[in-house]
DNA sequence: TTACACGCTTGGAGCTACTCTAAGTCAAGC
DNA sequence: GCTTGACTTAGAGTAGCTCCAAGCGTGTAA
């Protein structure tokens, strides 16, 4: 599987795949007889992991960590469980921060429909 | 209330509120008379908005537009209200994409209790 | 009165995480 | 043989901060 069939299986553009591979966050992609990158199963898994973590705000560095944890071998398996785990939590938070801006709209939105005598912003 | 006060109040530090000012995200702010910044509880209403819209995921590009339609007076109200309802759209596309990437960790997680004879990414 | 600290100011460099462009290679179809 | 299209690389450009240096004005302490 070329990069674009790819790119369109794991939700990341071709030029993103290309980036994560030279920031290292990506296991050895193997390569056709013309040069170009060929794609497995298991790349196609790994990114698009990569795309649900970065999705949800993974910084790049964590990324590369866990990457790396991976190529070491099954030896890391705990602490990978912990990074994503780890991860897991930062959803809740985001998802607190979902719930707080939606009351905050919802306000705003309400001081917008009172026609007010002053300018409301 | 000077700069750092305002930050602590709003949630934005003093370098990303200067930075909003220059980029045009902000109503005229004051200056005292040893020409530093004197926030406003208004400014401080404005600021913690964006705060919200920002944390968020909404780009400067809109949170300009949103600015430049408040300076613009109690005509662009219904404006200004139609784009905060398509962020609050927007919450809802992402927390979506909270909970689908709390399964797929959920499912990778599992995957690394099971001992299996594989090495396991 | 001088000394130093503290909080503010600006302009500009540096950073993260892409995103796009230019210039080139290779295989397939006309 | 020529064009088209998907791929390659290196490197420039962008968004959205974040940090830093150099400088100014006020306040306390010696």
């Amino acid at each position: 599987m070329q990069i674009s069939e790819a790119s369109s299986k794991c939700g990341l553009s071709s030029d993103t795949i290309r980036y994560y591979e030279k920031s290292g966050m990506l296991p050895e992609v193997g390569r056709g007889g013309d040069g170009n990158r060929r794609f497995s199963q298991e790349n196609i898994e790994w990114l698009t992991l990569l795309y649900w973590l970065r999705e949800t705000g993974m910084s790049m560095a964590q990324m590369r960590r866990f990457t790396r944890l991976a190529k070491a071998g099954p030896a890391t398996v705990s602490e990978r469980r912990r990074i994503l785990m780890d991860h897991s939590e930062q959803l809740h938070v985001r998802r607190k921060m979902l719930d707080r801006c939606e009351t905050v709209l919802a306000v705003k939105i309400a001081s917008y429909r009172e026609r007010s005598p002053e300018d409301r912003n």
